[in-house]
DNA sequence: CTCTAAATGAGATTATGTATCAATAAATGA
DNA sequence: TCATTTATTGATACATAATCTCATTTAGAG
């Protein structure tokens, strides 16, 4: 996700491009990988908390960042790629896939059918040691990543 | 989930059975729903918080509670029946039931065949609105539960 | 009954946010 | 351009959920 596409949509939804959410989409958008809030905060100094928890509400309310929850249940962000998906969470680098399944959509029907109620809507992530971390954790690294 | 059963196991896993482990057993299971933490706190005076939490987790990774998630992100405790399943959830009162679903299988068989890494665990939640809610809802009530 | 390791409770601390509100800055229109 | 309006900001307080510390207590073994 490049910052041109954070800037139109910060634009294009009529909300001032203001200097310090100039300075949180350029922190998110150079960092290549998924991200906690901190870690923004630390990463924009002179912006206030407040405002770069702002700012993410914002870009997630607007479907350009997801918010997705670790196996140790701590939240991270990152981009959004396609309209609905879930996340491929890897524990050993944190780093994220979106995948999208159409056994989910069964299921969801196998659901309602079942008298269950409503669908209103549903959270899937699945946690895996992705194959460089299984490297890694082959050959045992002095500091392994994240 | 009788209070029988939550003693036993806290017996049988060489804990000892204390006056305010009792006083939490008793108070969640005759809740006979699913509850927050600061419920139980507020259920058991004179037992402290980090108590009440440091049984819930040990039921928990025992297997007799499990902490699911709600839409909003709020977390609360639910009776775990089965050994493996998941969590439908209504938005309405707060009732969980469990699920099992043979596609749950076929998902994660998909994403493992896709050379994504070794799939270590998931989380799935599915939010609904009940049929008692959504009768609920079609016929408002003055304070509605949960 | 004594002893020891487990468990407790009070309170501090951490993590992840949201709410408040006065001050500031961006867009709009005259 | 200047004034006005309105969104936005930052400092700080607050909220929630939980864990950590550590001195004290207590269950249960012997």
């Amino acid at each position: 996700m490049g910052i041109k596409d954070l800037i139109q949509t910060i634009e294009g939804h009529g909300y001032r491009l203001t200097a310090p959410r100039m300075k949180v989409l350029a922190s998110i958008s150079s960092t290549g990988r998924n991200f906690t809030a901190e870690e923004v905060c630390s990463d924009v100094p002179g912006v206030g908390r407040a405002t770069v928890y702002r700012t993410l509400k914002l870009l997630t309310d607007n479907g350009l960042l997801c918010k997705l929850t670790l196996q140790d249940g701590s939240p991270r962000y990152s981009f959004s790629m396609a309209g609905h998906h879930h996340h491929l969470v890897c524990v050993g680098c944190g780093f994220v896939q979106e995948f999208r399944q159409s056994v989910i959509e069964q299921l969801l029907s196998q659901l309602e059918a079942s008298k269950a109620g409503t669908i209103l809507g549903h959270r899937i992530e699945v946690y895996v040691l992705c194959p460089a971390c299984q490297v890694n954790s082959t050959h045992p690294q002095p500091e392994g990543p994240l």
